[in-house]
DNA sequence: CTTAGCACTCTTTATGCTCGTCTGCTAAAT
DNA sequence: ATTTAGCAGACGAGCATAAAGAGTGCTAAG
């Protein structure tokens, strides 16, 4: 059944009322504030009807009126004002993101951080399946005397590198012909398939067999890992929000963040681009209820991950949403050969 | 004033007693848990007089006794019995260290996360002072079209490493040979020297002018967001301890924690090397009371830093000086040019 | 010096009470 | 038919009071 116009002015006062101040909205409230010209027994009447509908709760007899996720809903799919981030909220995202990021771990915790810092809840950001990431290139390194890097270059970014010991011996050469002979054989193929298969698939010679069974390691090693792993960056902001007063509400809440068993499926949406928005999600199942926002991180058009808020269902959706929107634009243009407006990069001179 | 053996005791008794349950213990609990041949008159006599000697102190004149500062310092001193981590505890360290790390920023969070995994409490751990880490090496790599990445190599380890924009056509070679002219002007030096001379100093060609001075933003830079920057894990345990059940409790400890700079004085000790007990400290001004345990980090017998817990001053203190000595030996055995026991190493066999 | 005994202090918990807020309903007004 | 004013009723927050329980300090005896 549709909504006139009118309960929809209303719930729209409700809930902006309620994100604002976390108590319960009286009718007083909503006249004074939003429609002064009804009298408050016809927003009453109204109220009553509406929590009728499902839109609205009372904790008690006496008490003004509380949002449903019903009415979170309705709010972020229509009633929700636009907004714009403030010139200080530019710029903090801008102080984050104004350094070279290589890797992939460290642009999910910029980005979760960020996130945070603005919302002032729970930034949470993660790769969807490192699996899929395509191997470009593969160096390994000799630093000093005994020990040498790999780098793993993805088409989602650099990989955290991993050192190896070898033989004091060996020689730059046999490096830079490992590298190239790896590139080579990894080249094109995911993480997944790399890890699966073996040698014979790669034609592996005799020459290089240590290094790849290396290589293998760590990728392997990787892939464990980070597997689901959910990068979280300020979750103490949450002790800030009044639905986590006490501290038995907060530890619950701490605990379904602890957990990646239980946090995956609150976190996961349908949707593989945009933002996604889910208000007491089913999947939480006896978790604390919560809300979570996400938007889809992509690089070169590749679908990178996730970032978003986690929280309690009163949060200022409207803010979040333009900050994750802002967000996702500024990330995808990270990349290794991006082309980024200011003095961001410096390039090199040739010889 | 000398204690008598009886005072001791009965000091043991109420910070082992208390530190276990977290509140006040009575002459009762005294008797029955650990000095049973006492009377409880005589153990209330001696409660007084050693709450006259400033080491207990009394909520309210009908509820038992609580150590203070000056009790927790003898018990640590003196008093603390000597434990041994347990197979399990021994099991999640190994897991964290098991790994190849490879940066300084990698060790210093695997290193506070274990510590806060098994004492329960928030891990830190910080870089003493980067700048006077000591340049080992100096590496270009190029990855693809596009992009290269630095990786500096100091005697605490490998620094977080960073990418720059290049021009395509730029060949292996010139990469190569910048290395190593880089790598022969700055090997020796300390970051904080090559950050603050200018070219001259190092006698920098025209050729490599332009690799030189990116590599002094990257250093300048690097310097800059890393200064005094300490890395904390699991800040969120701390609401399992019943001292913060009061949320304002809570927040007031997470302020301290976000900020570094009233953090900082809290974390400082005065020796080098080491454990450091650092109970109700003065430096923490008019911040919440706590506790800081800190043990010295090394690498190849260098100073990196420090690691270790912060939490409320009823902390097991048993329990995080073997963590901590523990993670020390550690930490210390994790290096570039490392000899560690297990097959934590794989050496790459040679061309 | 140690101990038993008892009075005393102070917290904790439960109970009852008042006050203010906000609603729901009814009847009148538009 | 909708809106509004007015009023009774419901309920929680806050406060005082009372009773119960825990643990001490003190005194006097062992």
């Amino acid at each position: 059944m549709a909504l006139s116009e009118r309960k929809e002015k209303i719930i729209k006062a409700v809930v902006d009322s309620y994100i604002d101040s976390c108590e319960p909205v009286s009718s007083a409230d909503i006249k004074e504030y939003h429609l002064p010209s009804l009298s408050t027994a016809t927003i009453r009447n109204e109220l009553a009807t509406l929590e009728e509908m499902g839109y609205l709760d009372q904790p008690h007899t006496s008490a003004g009126r509380v949002p449903t996720a019903e009415a979170y809903k309705l709010y972020v799919e229509k009633l929700m004002p636009e907004r714009k981030l403030t010139k200080s909220e530019l710029d903090i995202v801008r102080k984050y993101f104004d350094h070279k990021i290589t890797e992939i771990g460290d642009v999910l915790r910029s980005t979760a951080k960020v996130i945070s810092e603005i919302t002032n809840l729970t930034g949470i950001a993660y790769i969807s399946d490192v699996r899929r990431a395509v191997i470009d290139n593969v160096k390994i390194v000799k630093l000093t005397g005994n020990s040498a890097l790999v780098i793993i270059v993805t088409n989602l970014g650099v990989l955290k590198d991993a050192t190896l010991s070898v033989a004091e011996d060996i020689k730059d050469e046999y490096f830079r012909a490992a590298s190239s002979f790896i590139t080579g054989a990894f080249s094109g193929h995911t993480i997944g398939e790399v890890c699966d298969c073996d040698e014979l698939v790669f034609k592996i010679t005799e020459e290089y067999k240590a290094v790849f069974d290396t290589i293998i390691e760590i990728l392997k090693s990787y892939v464990i890992d980070e597997r689901g792993k959910v990068v979280l960056e300020g979750s103490s902001k949450l002790l800030e929000q009044p639905e986590y007063a006490d501290v038995g509400k907060a530890k619950a809440m701490f605990r379904l963040l602890e957990s990646e068993s239980e946090l995956l499926p609150v976190l996961e949406s349908r949707d593989d681009i945009g933002l996604s928005i889910k208000i007491a999600p089913e999947e939480s199942g006896n978790a604390p209820e919560c809300a979570v926002v996400t938007a889809t991180l992509t690089n070169n058009g590749v679908n990178i991950g996730k970032a978003g808020v986690i929280g309690p269902i009163r949060m200022d959706y409207s803010k979040i949403v333009s900050v994750l929107e802002y967000i996702e634009k500024t990330v995808s243009g990270l990349s290794t050969n991006d082309k980024r407006e200011k003095n961001n990069d410096k390039e090199m001179a040739g010889e």
